[in-house]
Order: structure tokens, then C-alpha cells, then sequence
DNA sequence: CAGGGATGTTTCAAGCTTAAAATATGTTGA
DNA sequence: TCAACATATTTTAAGCTTGAAACATCCCTG
């Protein structure tokens, strides 16, 4: 509230209740990260005993999957997995090693870009297809519209912190 | 779908929307987690720089902290924490290490119960007084009334959760 | 065209995390 | 009693994650 109060220029267009205190902010806080990490368990154990991969490796896989042919470079590939750049060199190593992506020569040759083989696409495609299904019915007892309500505050909130964060990962 | 559609003997009592679909489901667990990942980032970055403390070790207090001179066992704080066994184990340890924690001894010697030293409690106040603003400021673009929205249907979420999710940690 | 800063990535040490196996202790019933 | 089962925890190996330092390459300017 301190450092909140000094900014009293704004439209003010729906702060009509002004903002959370501490203690309602951290209930908030606290429901959100049990729902996430959850949610978290259940796909990584999922994936563990039906496709022997992590969560990291398919979302690593993901992102290069929305990339396309033209992959993505090492830094592009953090950015995407909000991880650090030397998070996906490891990453990058041991999906090589399953034969899931590989590495593409260009002309600068400090950027190491990478993407999907055959294989990691069509591996991808089969955890995908189970993941939506996973994440439907974990969603399943909501209605559509509180579906759609929890996801506009959702990004309302990442708007919130967007405001308040500025960190970088990497050092 | 196919896996819900079997399910139609239920009272029905605001399903009058239907459930998500997959894509809207899909989206609604992306954006929690951005939410839910950035603000662990925040969080954790600001522990380890004002603090030289980590997020595992902030909960772990926190829990010691809520249970008072009784203390918790490694099961239950495993719980908790929502962590394996193993986990909490060298948790533990190291903040034994630290001093902040120490073991107390019982009838039953299969059983390592655990509580904060007054050192302990003095360093946990401090960081959840900083914890509790920081987790402030990051929602305070919310209105009371969209945290308490936001509060409520992350609720309703968990109990969906619940009704899907059955897995134990531990092997 | 060479020095020097900028940019992209990897390496490294330390900590976190898990599943499975191992260990230790307690309980129970023939 | 004591063997079998149950319960609580620890150990272990592998992987994930980070921040900081090291490394490699590129670009720019004199």
C-alpha cells in the first residue's frame, strides 16, 4: 500500500475498491500456486509414466514445435520457458541425445539454433494430443464461462505484475 | 470430451454453460502458469537477495511457524509442502545446518519431528513481513473485488482438481 | 585491420526435486 | 516371542534450475 499510494494519477476506470491488502493478496497467492503446482504434478507424472519425459522436455519441445522448420535459437528458446539461457543448453543436450531436435548451421556462429527432427515432431505431437486431454479434465467440474472469467482476471493479473516486475533471469 | 461426456448423472447445478473444451482449458492453464511462474521467480529472486534464502526454505519455515512448539514431523511437512519425503529430508538439513531449525525427540524414533529455533522465528518474521509486500504490490493493479473474484474461482478450480486428481507423492 | 566492447552460449558449483530402494522402528497375531 | 507386516524416514541416482564466470564470436571505430 505504501509505494502503491504515491501513484494517484490514473484513469481509475474499474478501482472503485482499490487495491488487495497484504492478506487478501496472499490468500490469492497462496490458492493460485497450490492450483499451479497440482496442476504441475499431475502432468509431470503423466508424462513420466506414459511417454518416460518430463515437463520441461515437452514444453521445451513445444515451443520448437510452434517455431517450425526454422527453429529457435538457444536465447529465443529461454525467453519462451521464462528459464535461464544455461537451463536450455542442458535441455538442448539431452533432447539431442533422445534424436528429438537438432542443431542447424547458420551464418553467426555464437547463435545455436535448434529444431525438432522427424522423430520429435511426431513424439511431440502424441504427448500434446494427451496433454489437452489431461488439462480438459482437470479443468472439467468449471463451466465454460467460469473458465473464460478465471482467465480474464488471469491475464488481468499478469498485466499487474508486468507493472511491478522487471527482472531478468541470466545473472 | 469423449472421457466426460460419459458422466451425465450429475446434479447439474450451474453446468447450465457446460464444460471447457480443450483450446479453452489449454489456454486458461497457460496463462495461470505464466502468472504462477513469474511471481515464484519475483519472489524467489527477492528471498535469495535481501534474504541469501531460497523459496523451498521461506515454506518450509512458514510451515514450522504456523505449527508453533509442537513442531511437525517430516511427513507432515512433507505434506504440507507438498514435496516427497526425500525432499524435506535434506531440507531439513540444511536448515539445521543453519541453525534456524532443530529436531526434538520423541517416544516413537521412527519419527524426526522438528520446530523453528527462536533464531529461526526471528528470521522467518523478518522475510514474511517482506514477503507479504512484495505479493502486495504484485496484485495491486487488481481491485478488491477482482482478487476476491479471482480467489473464489480459484476454488472452485482446486475442488475440480480434486475430483480429477488422486496421485500421492512418494514413490 | 586490430583493439575493445557487445552479444550469444556454455560451464560450473550449489541447491532443489523426484522415484525407488534401503533402513529403522513399531505393531500385531499365531 | 517373534515373524510378518506396517509405518516413518533416509539414501541414492538422475535430472532440473540458477547465477556467475568463462568462452566464443561478432561488430565497430580509429
Amino acid at each position: 500500500m505504501p509505494a502503491l499510494a504515491a501513484l494517484p494519477d490514473r484513469p481509475l476506470p474499474d478501482r472503485l475498491g482499490g487495491a488487495p491488502d497484504g492478506k487478501r493478496s496472499l490468500r490469492l497467492w497462496l490458492r493460485m500456486l497450490t492450483c499451479s503446482t497440482r496442476i504441475e504434478q499431475t502432468v509431470a507424472q503423466r508424462l513420466r509414466d506414459e511417454f518416460g519425459s518430463t515437463l520441461p522436455r515437452f514444453d521445451m519441445l513445444s515451443a520448437l514445435d510452434r517455431a517450425g522448420d526454422a527453429g529457435l535459437t538457444m536465447g529465443e528458446a529461454a525467453g519462451m520457458l521464462m528459464v535461464s539461457n544455461g537451463n536450455v543448453t542442458g535441455l538442448a543436450a539431452r533432447l539431442k541425445a533422445d534424436g528429438l531436435i537438432e542443431g542447424m548451421a547458420g551464418t553467426d556462429r555464437r547463435v545455436q539454433r535448434v529444431r525438432l527432427t522427424p522423430l520429435g515432431r511426431t513424439r511431440f505431437t502424441a504427448m500434446a494430443r494427451a496433454h489437452e486431454r489431461w488439462i480438459e479434465a482437470l479443468f472439467a467440474d468449471l463451466t465454460t464461462a467460469e473458465a473464460d472469467d478465471l482467465t480474464r482476471l488471469l491475464e488481468r493479473t499478469k498485466r499487474s505484475l508486468h507493472a511491478t516486475t522487471h527482472e531478468e533471469l541470466n545473472g
